[in-house]
This record gives structure tokens, sequence and C-alpha cells, in this order.
RNA sequence: GUGGGAAUAGUUCAGUUGGCAGAGCACCGGAUUGUGGUUCCGGGGGUCGAGGGUUCAAAUCCCUCUUCCCACC
């Protein structure tokens, strides 16, 4: 297990680090981002794409994974890497945000959530230690442990008791789990309460997970309240396990969330702003809307910069027709530029980590961006 | 040719006993953070077919004309 993850860069400016973490279908780079596959594929995209942009990851989830197909069709179809022809490794989502953005369908207690869900109202009883079972049938190369997520406005007595949860919750799944081939990821909460994250960290890295996840960020806060959360959680964090920012974030995000000590990051963001038009230009330090009227007529590629496959072959115009008219082609080719941006964007920092000069691009990434964020730690 | 119906935003149409010109879609802009592709927020838009009449006041009532649709000859 501790083989499992090598940190081999760190930056001594900030907390930002570089490493591999081998899965039982392939290594990854680390900080790594993970496109979002929720139902068993990455929307609008397919393996040759991702493979093409760079993937080396990518995240399936349980409570829609176990809804459809279920447990019994994944298992004969070769679970999420047979049926998606998906080779490289996958990470699970326990289904535990689905808690928090499919509020009016659940109910929750001690012994885990009942859904009825939204397919066709049928009862999904998500206990922490079926959720492992769906996550085995999905046959991932990571799994998280069920958390309870709350919404970051709620009083500091639910994200508690929310946090307390989450560790009773963690240990039966770490009980329940079996594979010797699937590693387990712990999830921190608290909410953006400092003591609250620090008490979580200490209590539940004191367990033998692989890794650990960073939840309950991104879910309402302001970004300077998400950032100072993470410079509370992260660093704290094992050494030598991975830190997993659960659902997060913009380009912005993924910088700053590495040099506070993050490696891995999922977001729907490229994937779910590309269907509607919102592309990362410049490297993600910019974002634009392909449906405006100045890209009707405009005949280079959306950034002539690019090196992906959409900017490599397709006009701006074009694209910006093909979404106008709803053309099927656009989500893949809008996908496609998306994610190569935020894949790109993660090997130039692991290539400045390992050069060393991670602090340079990130003091530079702040000036181009005009983001204030710099570190407080 | 005769009879009937219609004409209001780019488009499809509402518009009450005459009282500030409206909606859907489209268009334009914004939002979107462990994905319910269907969502949300905001915006620009009009000689109410043309001309005349009645009235304090007409998209609305009256007359004439134009165009289109339907039925019949």
């Amino acid at each position: 297990m501790d083989l499992k993850f090598q940190v081999e860069h760190r930056c001594p400016e900030t907390h930002a680090r570089a490493g591999r973490y081998f899965a039982t279908h392939g290594m990854v780079e680390t900080p790594i981002f993970m496109p979002v596959g929720t139902v068993g594929s990455v929307k609008a995209v397919d393996p040759r794409d991702l493979e093409e942009a760079g993937a080396q990851i990518i995240l399936g989830n349980t409570y829609h994974l176990g809804i459809r197909p279920g447990i019994d069709t994944l298992i004969a179809l070769g679970g999420m890497h047979g049926m998606a022809d998906w080779h490289h490794p996958i990470l699970t989502d326990s289904g535990g945000f689905q808690v928090m953005s499919l509020a009016k369908i659940r109910k929750i207690d001690e012994r885990g959530v009942q859904f009825r869900n939204h397919i066709n109202g049928a009862l999904l009883d998500l206990t922490p230690e079926h959720s492992i079972e769906i996550q085995e049938a999905i046959g991932s190369d990571i799994c998280m442990v069920l958390d309870h997520l709350a919404p970051s406005t709620a009083p500091r007595a639910v994200h508690e008791a929310a946090m307390q949860r989450t560790t009773r919750w963690a240990l039966r799944c770490l009980a329940a789990h079996k594979r010797e081939d699937q590693a387990l990821f712990g999830i921190i909460q608290g909410g953006i309460d400092h003591e609250l994250r620090r008490w979580h960290v200490d209590e539940l890295c004191q367990h033998p997970f692989d890794g650990f996840g960073i939840g309950g960020l991104s879910v309402g806060e302001s970004i300077p309240e998400m950032y100072a959360a993470l410079e509370v959680t992260a660093p704290r964090m094992p050494e030598d396990r991975p830190r997993y920012l659960m659902g997060v974030g913009t380009p912005n995000d993924l910088v700053e969330g590495v040099a506070r000590g993050v490696d891995m990051f999922d977001c729907v963001m490229p994937t779910r702003n590309a269907r509607k038009g919102g592309l990362f230009v410049d490297g993600g330090r910019r974002h634009v809307n392909i449906r405006n009227a100045c890209y009707r007529d405009m005949r280079d590629p959306v950034d002539s910069t690019c090196d992906c496959y959409t900017c490599r072959h397709f006009s701006a115009g074009y694209l910006r027709h093909l979404l106008i008219a709803k053309e099927l082609l656009a989500y893949r080719l809008l996908s496609i530029h998306n994610l190569r941006v935020y894949l790109r964007l993660m090997e130039t920092i692991r290539a400045e980590l390992r050069a060393g000069t991670f602090a340079k691009f990130l003091e530079d990434w702040r000036r181009a961006t005009g983001s204030n964020s710099a570190l407080n730690a």
C-alpha cells in the first residue's frame, strides 16, 4: 500500500508537489486532473478522444451507475473498464455528493441514505456497505467512502454532525472493503470552519486509507473562503498519501490548489461548460462564450495557440454554428477542447514542478489572471 | 367572379365592455465547481397591412384599398 504513491518533486516556496500514483490499471502522474464520466462515459467524447487529450484517469459515479445499469449489468459487462473500453485508471465517487445535490429526493439517517431515484422513483438504499458493493461492481481503481456533505451555508453544528457521521461511515466502508486491487480513499469534511477541518484531518488520517479526499468545498462558499479552508486542510494531511480536492474547479482553482498541496482534481466544468459554449482559452487564463456573435464569421480557431484536435481542424465560426444548430458534433469538439486545456495545464504544472520553477510559474499565472490569492501560510 | 376568414416583434400568436403594446420560440449577453445534456438570470426589439372617419382616447368601432388563406362557381 505504501508503494502506491511516490512524491518525487517538491516546491520549497509552496506546498506543491509532483509524484506518481500506481493504480491497478496503470500509473498516474500527479498533480492530475480527472475528467468526469458520471454514468459510464465522459459526456460527448470517447476513449480515443480522452487518450488524445491526455487523460490518464477518469471518474465514474456510484449513485448513477448503481441505479442504471445496476450491479448485475455492470458485472455482466465487465465493469466500467470493460463496458466503456477504458483501460486506464478509474476513480468512483461514492454517491456522497448526491446526498447534497439530490437533497429533495432522499432521506438520510445513521444507516445511510435512501434515494427515490430520479429515473423511475425506485428506492436506492445507499449505505456505506452498499456503496462499496456498487463500487466493486464498477471495478474502479480507487473507491471513495460514502460521506455526508452539507452545503457551505449550513450552520457549524450541521457541519460538525456531518463530519462525525462521515468518519463513522468511512470506517464502515473500510471494514466492508475487500478487493485488494481497489484502493479506498477517506474524505475530509468540516465545511469552511478551520477548527473542524483540522480536527477531521487529525481524526480521519489516523486510519489506513490509501489517500484522502477533501470534500465539502466549492459548494456555495466564496473563493477566498474555499482557498483558506484548503490551506488549513491539505498541508496538514499525510505527506505520503495522495490528496484529492473533490469537485474542483476552474483552471485558477487547479493552480491555487496545487500550490496548497493538492495532487488530484475532478470537475464537470470543462465538459459541462463546453456543452453550453463556455470555452477556456489562453491556457485556461480566460473563459469565452463561443455563442457570442463576434465568432459568427471567425475563420481562425477558438485559440490559435491550442494543440487540441478541435483547434487544429475547425474554425471558431463553424463551432459556433454547430452549437447553435444543436448539432451533436458540437458537444464532442467543444468538450475535446476544454479537456485538452485542463489536461495541458496540469502537464505544464508537472513540468514546472520537475524543473523546480513552479513558484515562478505561479507568480506569472497570478499576474496574468489578476488573481489575488497569495498563500497565507 | 361570389361568400367567408385573416393581417400585431425576426417567427408563431394573445390582446376582455375602446383606456400605457404582450407571451412562447428565435436573437443578444451573463451564470454554471465530487454532471438530472432538458437549467437559471438579464437584454434588445413594433408607423398594430395602408389611407380616411367616429371619439377626450382606436390594435380594438365604421368606410375604402392592398395582400394572403379557405369554400363555392
